[in-house]
RNA sequence: UGAGCUGUGGUGUAAUGGUAACACAGCAGAUUUUGGUUCUGUCGUUCCAGGUUCGAGUCCUGGCAGCUCAACCA
């Protein structure tokens, strides 16, 4: 008899983007085609991670592509520093883009395409003022009312326009826009401009154009003439997919679709490009790469894998509800990756001297220890061991708590890779400050064992005094004192809940194979955290991040 | 308060009329030369009120709450 069994893995559901493109598929659509589209007018952060590993995510696993189309129709924002940036960022995620493309490669096309529409006598030249415009937009339960150069005719606006193109007019003196309905209860429709006069020079057209699109009436255009069939943004959109729409339908053009999902937002975080920006301009942190920052230079800077990123966009999900997704995930997927591809090193990073009194003067002995547990193929290296050596302030307790594994008077510790050392006094300054540990080692230790079979439970790391290499230790905080950085007081601003200890740089004593480290590749401090060389290190100064701490269950219990 | 979108544990995401599941976080324990890793156990949820149905997180009606839209930004 055949026994039934849940063995076999259950497929794995799909997210509502996912079930949107197999159903288009099932009703015969032949190709998947998507599209990233920033505008470069910063650096991209870990939600654009998100946008960037769902749309080309969804593009590989139907077999399709995914362009990547800069949206720079506003020249006094963009610039060439970011799309370099921007390019730089999706690389080192691991992806690809089928062709690169910029709006501005349509300025012509979405020209010719205005025209057609003032001849339909769908758009028309509007003199009012910024101030009148927006006036005469109504409000969200009032409707607007008509500008007076509404109805002017089809060879006027034509004329108007093509003068606005040829740059007869100043900056704000007149629009094109659509005729569509000033009483719409979209406030979208209510006449949206599709045109402005801006005379300022493009990162890539330089002078040729005075007049720019607007977002609205170059976005869906851009898509239908790259033929995408699935065009994914986020939720703040999805007021505006009627118009984009609405302008496919008037140009009669390629039927691109849109749709939204909600986007990503962190815990003790933000992702406001504007803010951002004003952080950076206003020194409150080193730049956009900045480790503290929420951009994916920082986290690679930070140490961060482009694999524990991926896997992060992965874990949060795809959905239309409005979600804050705790930080501690993002340091998880880390840890998850790290752990399995960090190899593990010694370091120091709040020294307390220790001098084994029965060591002798000027030996040094070299111990084996093991690069990474989690894979044996990473092999092992030499650690220097000599009379002097340095452990971590925090691994010694005078009058200990219950529980505590670690070195106290007349007790005995495992040094990592090496001897069990006990400890016989504690030195101490006029102050009563500990200054220095004087202990005794089992010279039997060395391999692990200890000459009489006792155990010992603790184990903690340690670096050769003499060995030791110095360096300056990076150690990252949130950037915000509150999970909702917006969440303000009376009176205060975001700023005010930024964190004072968002970064503290301590002096950190190394295993000097450290030194051999690449420039962002993250290692494990042993009992630590990650951490990888900064890009400000030097051989004359060495600089390290921490990536993230490693979970430390002491550190609850001892609450 | 006009329109649109969204409501499932502390946080995310599933369940597509049929036992509310998975991950993170939390708690307890085992293993461990990292108080790491790994493993085991455990906690806890369908916005509200009606209705349809043998059966509702899912369908219907009515509420309520949150978010988005009134830039010549994207």
């Amino acid at each position: 008899m055949a026994v039934e069994t849940n063995t076999e893995s259950r497929e794995k559901s799909l997210n509502f983007l996912e079930e949107i493109i197999e159903e288009s598929i099932a009703k015969g659509e032949k190709r998947i085609q998507t599209r990233f589209p920033p505008e470069p007018n910063g650096y991209l952060h870990i939600g654009h991670a998100k946008s960037i590993c769902i749309n080309f995510g969804l593009a590989k696993k139907y077999g399709g592509k995914c362009n990547l189309r800069f949206d720079d129709t506003n020249p006094v924002k963009e610039d060439v520093e970011y799309v370099d940036s921007i390019k730089r960022d999706i690389k080192w995620l691991g992806f690809d883009w089928a062709i690169e493309r910029y709006a501005s490669d349509y300025f012509d096309q979405l020209y010719d395409w205005a025209v057609e529409l003032i001849k339909k006598g769908l758009a028309y030249v509007d003199d009012q003022t910024q101030e009148q415009i927006r006036e005469n937009r109504g409000t969200v339960s009032v409707p607007g009312t008509p500008s007076p150069w509404r109805d002017r005719t089809p060879e006027e606006n034509l004329d108007l326009f093509v003068r606005m193109k040829n740059g007869e007019f100043p900056d704000g003196s007149k629009v094109l826009r659509a005729k569509i309905d000033m009483a719409h209860p979209n406030m979208l429709f209510r006449d949206p401009i599709m045109y402005r006069i801006i005379h300022a020079e493009h990162h890539r057209t330089g002078n040729k154009w005075c007049i720019y699109p607007m977002y609205d009436y170059a976005h869906g255009q851009s898509d239908s003439i790259e033929q995408i069939t699935h065009s994914i943004c986020t939720l703040e959109f999805d007021v505006h997919r009627p118009l984009y729409d609405w302008f496919i339908q008037a140009l009669d053009i390629f039927p691109s679709h849109q749709y939204e999902f909600a986007r990503l937002n962190l815990t003790y975080t933000m992702m406001s490009k504007r803010k951002l920006l004003k952080l950076v301009q206003e020194g409150a942190v080193m730049g956009w790469d900045d480790p503290r920052m929420p951009t994916i230079c920082a986290l690679r800077r930070k140490g961060y894998t482009p694999a524990s990123v991926r896997n992060f966009a992965e874990m949060v999900g795809v959905a239309k509800r409005d979600n804050v997704i705790d930080l501690g995930k993002l340091e998880y997927c880390v840890r998850e990756d790290l752990n399995k591809v960090a190899e593990r090193r010694m370091a120091v990073l709040n020294p307390l001297k220790v001098v084994i009194t029965n060591y002798d003067e000027g030996k040094t002995e070299l111990f084996e220890a093991v690069n990474n547990p989690e894979n044996e193929a990473a092999g092992t290296r030499k650690v220097p061991f000599s009379r002097e050596i340095y452990i971590e302030r925090d691994d010694f307790m005078e009058n200990p708590p219950k529980k505590f594994f670690r070195l106290q008077p007349g007790g005995e510790v495992r040094l990592r890779y090496s001897y069990l050392i006990k400890c016989e006094e504690v030195v101490k300054d006029a102050e009563g400050n500990i200054i220095e540990l004087r202990c005794t080692y089992d010279p039997m230790s060395g391999d692990g064992s200890s000459s009489d079979g006792r155990r010992v439970k603790g184990v903690i790391h340690w670096v050769s005094v003499k060995d030791a290499v110095e360096a300056e230790v990076r150690l990252f905080n949130p950037l915000f004192t509150k999970e909702n950085p917006d969440d303000v007081e009376e009176g205060q601003t975001w700023e005010d809940n930024l964190n004072p200890d968002s970064m503290v740089k301590v002096t950190g004593y190394l295993e000097p194979s450290l030194l051999e480290i690449p420039v962002g590749q993250a290692v494990q401090f042993e009992r630590v955290g990650y951490f990888c060389p900064d890009t400000d290190t030097t051989p004359e100064h060495p600089v390290f991040n921490r990536t993230v701490t490693l979970k430390d269950s002491w550190a609850k219990i001892n609450k």
